[in-house]
Formats: C-alpha cells, sequence, structure tokens
RNA sequence: GGCGGUAUCGUCUAGGGGACUAGGACACAGCCCUCUCAAGGCUGGAACACGGGUUCGAAUCCCGUUACCGCUACCA
C-alpha cells in the first residue's frame, strides 16, 4: 500500500489495549498490549487502557485486578486513568438515540423471543437466516403506535447500501459488501448498549487514532467504520494483527498449558523474555535479529513488520528466550529479581543477601548461565546457601562407588585445600591436579567425588568456583564430612 | 451455509520476479570444548499446500481448489 504510509503517524497517536475482565490476563491478549505499547513508546503516543466490563454477567474485579498485576509485571505502564466502559453506558445510550434521531438508526419492537424463533425456524427449513429490515423498520404510525403503547424496542443501526472498506495497516485492503451486514443491534431494549455501539463511542471520546486489536475483530470493523461516519466522526486507522496458537493449531487454551501471563511470572520467567517472545510471535524486526531488550524493540517496532499469519506459542522456545535474557540481564537486576525468591526457598533473607552483595552476585554469575528459569537458579543455589548438604543418592551410586577409595581420595584432597595459602581457583587447580599426577589418575577421579561431597550432586558450576563460594571452611567441613560418612558404611 | 482472513522446515520466521541447489532461530541428532551440567562453536536431517495462469523467468503477481481460523447474537 504505497499510498498509505504506515511508517509513521501524522499526529501524535492515542492507542489503546481494550480487554474485558472476564479471566486473567492471556498472553494473547498480552501481545496486542504489547503491540499498542512498542508502538505508542516508539512514535511518542499514548497508550491507552480501557477495561470493558458491561458483561455485568461475567465481568468480575478479580479479573481487571489480575490485568492490571499482569500488565505491571510485564512493564506495559498506560497513560492517564484507566477508562471503565460501564462508567460511559450513559453516552452510549445518548450516541445510539442521537442515531436514531438522525435517521441512521430505526426502533425494532421485535422480542427477542420472536427473533430467535424465527431464526431457528429458517434453519429447520435448510435456509440461511437473513435479517428482514422490512419486518423490523415500521411506520412512523405505526411506530408511534407501540411507543404509545410502551412497548419495549431495540435500536438498530440502518446500514447503508454500497460497500465499506478501509486499508489495515497489516491487511491493506479490505472490503465488504454491506449487503452482507445486518441492520445490527446498538441499543437493547433495556437501554444498554452492544459492544460496537460502546466501542465505537468509547474510541471517539477518548481519541483513539489507531486500533490495533486481534484479527477476530475484522468482521466487526465494518460495522464500527458505519457507526463513526453516522455519528460525523473520524475514522481511526486500524491494525489487525493475528491470533495466538496452541501446539494443536487451535486457539491458545487451558489445555495447552499456561495461557496466563501471571503463570509464566511464577514460572521463573523475567518479564523482558516474557516480551521478547511475545513480540515475536506476530512480529519481525525483518532480519534475523531475535534477542532483543526492551530499548531495542521500541527502536524496531514497525507496523508494517506485523505479520497476517497465526502462531503457534511454542513453550520451548520462550524457555530458550528466557536463558538468553537471564545472560543478558545486568547482574544487580538479577539479583533483585532472585533475592525475593531465595528468601521464599527459606534459604537467606533479603537483607542477608544485601549485606553479602557481592557474594551473591558471584554465585548467581555461576549460575545464571546454567539456568532457563530463575526457578532452576534457585534449586542450584542450594549449596551454596545451606550448612550441611544431603547426598542425592544417584550421585552417591555413581561417584562414590568405591566407599574406600574415595574416602581416601577425598581425604587427601580435603588435606591438600587446606594446606593452600590462599583460597582460589587456580591455586586449588594446581594443587588437585597435582595430586591426580602423583596418584596417576585422571582430575575427573577427584573433581567428581568432590563434586558430591560439596553440593551433593553430579551437576555444580565449575568445582573451583563451588569451592570459592561455598568458602573455606565450609569446603573443607563439608569434605571432611563426606569422609566421615564414606568410612562409616564401609 | 454466507461473509471475511490466512497458507515457506515439526514450531517461530527471512524472502516482496532473477542474488534461492530457499537463509536464520527453537527443537532434534552428531562432533568439538571440558572436572559434571549448562553456555558456546561446528555439522546434519527438515519447508515454498495443490492446480492453472501472467512472464524470458515466480516462494514472490493474478485466479481457482483445498485446509485451517474468525465472524455470522438484544456476548465482548
Amino acid at each position: 500500500m504505497a499510498h498509505m504510509s504506515s511508517a509513521s503517524p501524522a499526529t501524535r497517536p492515542r492507542v489503546r489495549f481494550a480487554p474485558s475482565p472476564t479471566g486473567f490476563l492471556h498472553v494473547g491478549g498480552a501481545r496486542t498490549a504489547l503491540y499498542n505499547w512498542l508502538y505508542a513508546k516508539k512514535y511518542d503516543g499514548d497508550f491507552l487502557l480501557r477495561v470493558e466490563d458491561t458483561d455485568r454477567q461475567r465481568s468480575t474485579d478479580e479479573s481487571t485486578r489480575a490485568i492490571f498485576d499482569g500488565l505491571e509485571w510485564l512493564g506495559l505502564s498506560w497513560d492517564e486513568d484507566v477508562v471503565y466502559q460501564g462508567a460511559n453506558v450513559a453516552r452510549h445510550y445518548a450516541d445510539a438515540h442521537r442515531l436514531l434521531g438522525s435517521g441512521a438508526a430505526y426502533r425494532d419492537f421485535t422480542p427477542p423471543a420472536e427473533m430467535e424463533q424465527r431464526r431457528a425456524e429458517a434453519e429447520a427449513r435448510g435456509e440461511t437466516f437473513r435479517f428482514d429490515r422490512g419486518l423490523a423498520e415500521l411506520s412512523p404510525e405505526e411506530t408511534a403506535e407501540k411507543l404509545a403503547r410502551g412497548e419495549p424496542y431495540a435500536i438498530r443501526f440502518k446500514v447503508p447500501e454500497g460497500h465499506t472498506e478501509w486499508y489495515d495497516l497489516v491487511h491493506e485492503r479490505i472490503a465488504f459488501p454491506n449487503k452482507d451486514i445486518e441492520d445490527f443491534v446498538i441499543l437493547r431494549s433495556d437501554g444498554t448498549p452492544v459492544y460496537n455501539m460502546a466501542v465505537v463511542s468509547d474510541d471517539i471520546a477518548m481519541g483513539i487514532t489507531l486500533v490495533m486489536r486481534g484479527d477476530d475483530h475484522i468482521s466487526n470493523t465494518p460495522k464500527q467504520i458505519l457507526l463513526y461516519r453516522a455519528l460525523g466522526a473520524e475514522v481511526p486507522e486500524f491494525a489487525h494483527v493475528p491470533m495466538i496458537h496452541g501446539t494443536d493449531g487451535k486457539k491458545l487454551s487451558k489445555r495447552h498449558g499456561a495461557t496466563a501471563v501471571g503463570d509464566y511470572q511464577h514460572q521463573g520467567l523475567l518479564p523482558q523474555a516474557m516480551l521478547n517472545f511475545l513480540a515475536l510471535l506476530g512480529w519481525s524486526p525483518g532480519d534475523d535479529t531475535e534477542v532483543m531488550t526492551m530499548p531495542e524493540l521500541i527502536a524496531r517496532f514497525s507496523v508494517d513488520g506485523l505479520h497476517k499469519k497465526a502462531a503457534v506459542f511454542d513453550p520451548k522456545k520462550l524457555e530458550w528466550m528466557n536463558g538468553q535474557h537471564l545472560a543478558l540481564i545486568p547482574i544487580d537486576e538479577l539479583a533483585t529479581v532472585v533475592a525475593p525468591l531465595i528468601e521464599r526457598a527459606g534459604l537467606a533473607t533479603v537483607a542477608d543477601l544485601e549485606a553479602r552483595h557481592t557474594w551473591f552476585c558471584g554465585v548467581l554469575e555461576l549460575l545464571r548461565i546454567r539456568a532457563r528459569l530463575t526457578d532452576e537458579i534457585v534449586a542450584q543455589a542450594r549449596p551454596f546457601f545451606v550448612d550441611a548438604v544431603e547426598y542425592d543418592p544417584d550421585a552417591v551410586t555413581k561417584q562414590w562407588r568405591d566407599a574406600g577409595t574415595t574416602s581416601d581420595i577425598l581425604a587427601a584432597t580435603h588435606d591438600r585445600l587446606a594446606s593452600l595459602d590462599v583460597w582460589e581457583p587456580a591455586a586449588m587447580e594446581e594443587g588437585l591436579r597435582k595430586l591426580a599426577e602423583e596418584r596417576g589418575i585422571s582430575g575427573g577421579k577427584i573433581f567428581q567425588p568432590l563434586r558430591v561431597a560439596l553440593t551433593g550432586l553430579t551437576v555444580s558450576p565449575g568445582i573451583f568456583d563451588v569451592l570459592l563460594y561455598v568458602g573455606r571452611e565450609r569446603s573443607l567441613a563439608r569434605i571432611g564430612a563426606a569422609v566421615s560418612y564414606l568410612r562409616q558404611a564401609v
């Protein structure tokens, strides 16, 4: 679409994210919010939040809270006050009546039950039900009569002849013949607004310049454009982004595992990794770049890179992405994120970690490269915090098979380390390699049993780093304890 | 059913007429590195849905078919 410049907006853009508070913040919603947020940041616009709570049956305060929490965790902060759609029903009502007054809409006295019956009958005959304006729109006399009798009525929009089209920022031109659009209800007979009416009324009031939302709204768009025009308002730009599917190609749902962003937060994901991953699910910078920080994402984001095709959510790649960000994040920042988790695991208090900040960061440096989730960091941090380790049975059978020779080697290892002048990796390695040479065994024959003695496990960071961060006293004590344990076992 | 949307490795994608024997990433397999595990490096298998056009030439443009998705409510 050469004639549309989607590269940058002419006026200060105002975009919005408009979730219904009927559940938790879904990854699909989070991504829509992200794209809107990115767009606002990129072009120095406003990112507004509107809670579409007009469905009183399904909307809950708990959901509203969960959506706020999710957005806050992700760092997708919004401008201005949150708009609650339910607070604007008076305006929606007034706008619907304005349309009635101008002749763009009409009263429909048909009881909902009758409409339903007609629909069912048509279906029973195997026909496609078509709404018949001729049956719904009454003459002025009939209308006046029913009005006088106080009969309830809904207000329907009178869809004009012709066709409705727009240049979607992701799909380019989309057109609908108006004959395929029924005269839709904009105000129910109980006086409450229907979705399309509320959305358009609110978007106009909020000064929204670009409506970026899921492509499940494509068929609502012509109705909304018609409403803008009938209301005499400027039609905003539209960008319909694709859906996110589960691994079976179906719309993402609970069956596909975690779909709420809160679940990922609790699984040990970094918000920037979640955002980076989500950004790439429906958008591409145009080259092979994948791992990006938020500033990079803002700099590179463009609606031109938005995709048309639904993407499948791959948790494996999300984890990989998190691993990349774990390696990228400034260590102090990581310490801030992990410290509360360490405390929750009962290993140390946040205050304690602050007091030993340098040491703590050193431990994190050791673990971050090996972990994909912050939870894994916490699990692997255990040996650095506890007083005595528990021996993993598998580790014992694998590395301590022969208790006699193992205890012998560990005892020698203990003495060699204890004789060191300085407690630092280079000296440790030199001493232990020399010991191995003297005994005519490989280094691994010393390092592996030692690893079990220090951590209780078969896997850990480099053994000299473990010795360094566990510290001289505790290391020697643990090795001694292992020797006793093995001698007792003999 | 009607209308609309979409269609490149298993998955995320690059590609916008010749640079494509189709590139990268995740996952998978092997190798290297190595005290274990990761990380990292290297290698490998793996895709243009199908059929017609347009063109000297199509993954790229057009049409159709198929498949999938969405909408079709006095839900949002």
